[in-house]
DNA sequence: CAGTGGTCTAGACCACGTG
DNA sequence: ACGTGGTCTAGACCACTGT
């Protein structure tokens, strides 16, 4: 037989992917069944399988029971973002991290934090204020608020040495995160805070976690003013 | 026999998440092998070996051959965005979507995106400005450099009806993307095409593609005062 | 070298959703 | 109702890598 080694179902991903570029494929319409498929490759149908699933995962096909596979009209990229520990994301850019705690209070909870988090109305949180340097400039300001109801022992952490997201990865197991990214022009505080002017323009994110339907913790992240995410796909 | 119906690999997955969340796997420990977790949860090698492998995906675990499968110390969790076309993105959110070409021309490729783009010496380039409204309102300014070797029939295109990104998704294929997040102060020219005051805070993307090892387009994006992009994991 | 994960197979049953 | 993808099985061979 001429045949090479064996197909892999990579083999056939990257087969796939290039009739869908030449519009073998074209946008909008049905591929081939996977039976089809597996007998023309030559290959059982679980690998096929497999190349078309991990297709589907990146966005690239749409595939129903019944309905079949099709290939997406403008195929939806997904960008795969690590958000790493900023202790790691200093240390790994060969500065020196260093954290302090600015202030620590359990004040009554705000209305807008209630509402953003669908908090009890007598649930109690605790705030802290934080600040995290590169070296001897401060590169992130963190305004953290802890759910106590879901989190108690958060009460016994007086976070003076520790910064509140180390300890909760360390601590409490999430399941879900909603990531806000946006920009906005530092207040005078703030500023003060980042070693900036004020109006500088800060790259900011918003975190919220669960554990499962509890939420858990909500933190606004300030970056200092020329912060850049970067991320390869 | 008691048992329920059948182990699904979710349920593994679901049953190793508990386990590394109570720490009965802790972290930086090595977990059974995957034939063991199949006797134990009496299935098939193929299932665990598919929960495990998606675990590895989302960042809980890592697995080398031979040395097994260890859980990670902090685990790196992955942000999926979808990145929308910013027609779909406006017009999901119930505004009309409007796009406007304001200059085209093909200057001498400047030395930075020579650079950012490890272009040849004697590669040309496209420019292009464009504003993409979200009904009356400027919603985002594209700041556009197509690589004329790679794409060499943009330069048939006058763009005028239809923006840039939209063109290059349909005709145009990619294998690779660099995305980076940051924020910066509008200038006077920026300012006055978003219809903001000067020094507002923008958010902004780059964003670079490739076909295989070959640039195609880089492409700044400045979005208007107040901007959001959230993702949910 | 030996143990672990990585992949493939051939067959089977199931669940969903279209027609 | 029935065709398509979704999943599971039991077994096999392979590839990488720590010892």
């Amino acid at each position: 037989m001429i045949e090479a080694k064996k197909i892999s179902y990579q083999d056939i991903k990257a087969l796939a992917l290039k009739r869908i570029r030449n519009k073998t494929w074209p946008p909008g319409s049905i591929m081939p069944g996977e039976v089809e498929l597996a007998g023309e490759f030559g290959c059982a149908r679980a690998t096929v399988n497999r190349a078309m699933r991990e297709l589907a995962d990146e966005g690239f096909i749409d595939r129903k029971r019944k309905a079949g596979t099709r290939i997406k009209a403008s195929p939806t990229r997904h960008a795969k973002f690590t958000i790493p520990l900023i202790r790691d994301e200093i240390e790994s850019s060969g500065a020196t991290y260093r954290y302090a705690l600015i202030r620590r209070d359990t004040p009554k909870t705000p209305d807008w934090l209630r509402a953003r988090l669908a908090l009890s109305l007598q649930a109690d949180v605790l705030h802290l204020k934080c600040l995290h340097y590169a070296g001897s400039k401060p590169f992130q300001f963190e305004d953290r608020w802890i759910n106590l109801d879901a989190v108690p022992k958060a009460a016994q952490q007086n976070f003076e040495m520790t910064g509140p997201n180390e300890w909760l990865v360390q601590e409490v197991p999430f399941t879900d995160v909603e990531l806000t990214f946006s920009s906005m022009n530092a207040d005078l505080q703030t500023a003060e805070l980042l070693g900036v002017s004020e109006g500088a323009a800060l790259f900011t994110i918003e975190r919220i976690t669960w554990l499962e339907k509890r939420p858990i913790t909500f933190a606004k992240l300030y970056y200092f003013s020329g912060y850049q995410m970067t991320s390869r796909l």
